[in-house]
DNA sequence: AGAATTAATGCACTTCCGTTGCATACTTAA
DNA sequence: TTAAGTATGCAACGGAAGTGCATTAATTCT
């Protein structure tokens, strides 16, 4: 709980309590979390504050913003060293059909493309969709 | 009018007038639309129709939906000769963050990838962010 | 330490998009 | 022409995102 107090001050981010429990159950997470997974999880918070605290660390790049087409925005823990303002988190992820949760691939990388004449791309997203290893493995 | 009327039924969608104008209005578009983009240009239909006028046209293969990370779906019409069924409209698209348009980039598919072990996929969206060439020349 | 300032939280409420149910109008087939 | 099926219009719901404001907690300054 330390190590991530310091973590988040690291970051510019005042480690409240609330936020330090966000950040632990996004940490004890393998797969991206809704706002409402958070909620369930925090029955004792305000929607509003939860919403706000995920911002914050979008913000300021402790979390990243997944969108991976079901139209409810997911949150993951950036990766250690994952420098999000620079290489924008250019990695894979995965939306299984099955369990519904999204995962990211952080070692695949979205391949670079040469676009047509005009067009700059300074972001990319790339969702993988259909069955993740635990759902395959049953 | 009567090549949009053949080419509708020849989808298994019933020409009605409303339909018509629907598919000419995303035909002389070069971007994808929103509910809303069609709301707009057809003042006098219900916004529920043209709801399910998209949806329609979607599950017959004549649009695809395009989630371009911004949250809401956009419609495109499917390129001619486009098996939406087999190939699954495995092409990129590109947001433009100045211009706020979707479009399709027809002629770039999604590259392959070797995935980790027990991971299916069947399917894929890549949206590029950035600059589209029209506001890239001002 | 205590007051003043700044930031975080809780509550209420709004907006937007997607979606559904049901009644009515229209089309097609018998 | 009647019956069946389909499309349309209207009303309403639900979920998620977001905002405004008052309250509480934490920090800073003197």
């Amino acid at each position: 709980m330390a190590q991530i107090e310091d973590f988040l001050e690291s970051k510019g981010v005042r480690p409240t309590a609330m936020r330090l429990l966000v950040f632990k159950y996004l940490a004890d997470r393998q797969a991206a979390a809704t706002l409402s997974d958070v909620e369930a999880s925090f029955s004792k918070a305000e929607r509003t504050t939860l919403y706000r605290t995920l911002k914050t660390f979008e913000e300021n790049s402790i979390v990243h913003q997944i969108d991976d087409g079901t139209g409810i925005s997911k949150y993951a823990l950036c990766e250690e060293g994952c420098n999000c303002d620079l290489e924008r988190h250019l990695h894979l992820h995965f939306h299984c059909n099955k369990c519904d949760e999204t995962v990211c691939l952080t070692d695949y990388k979205i391949p670079p493309l040469n676009l047509p004449k005009g067009f700059i791309a300074n972001d990319a997203n790339m969702v993988l969709k259909g069955i993740c290893d635990k759902c395959s493995q049953n």
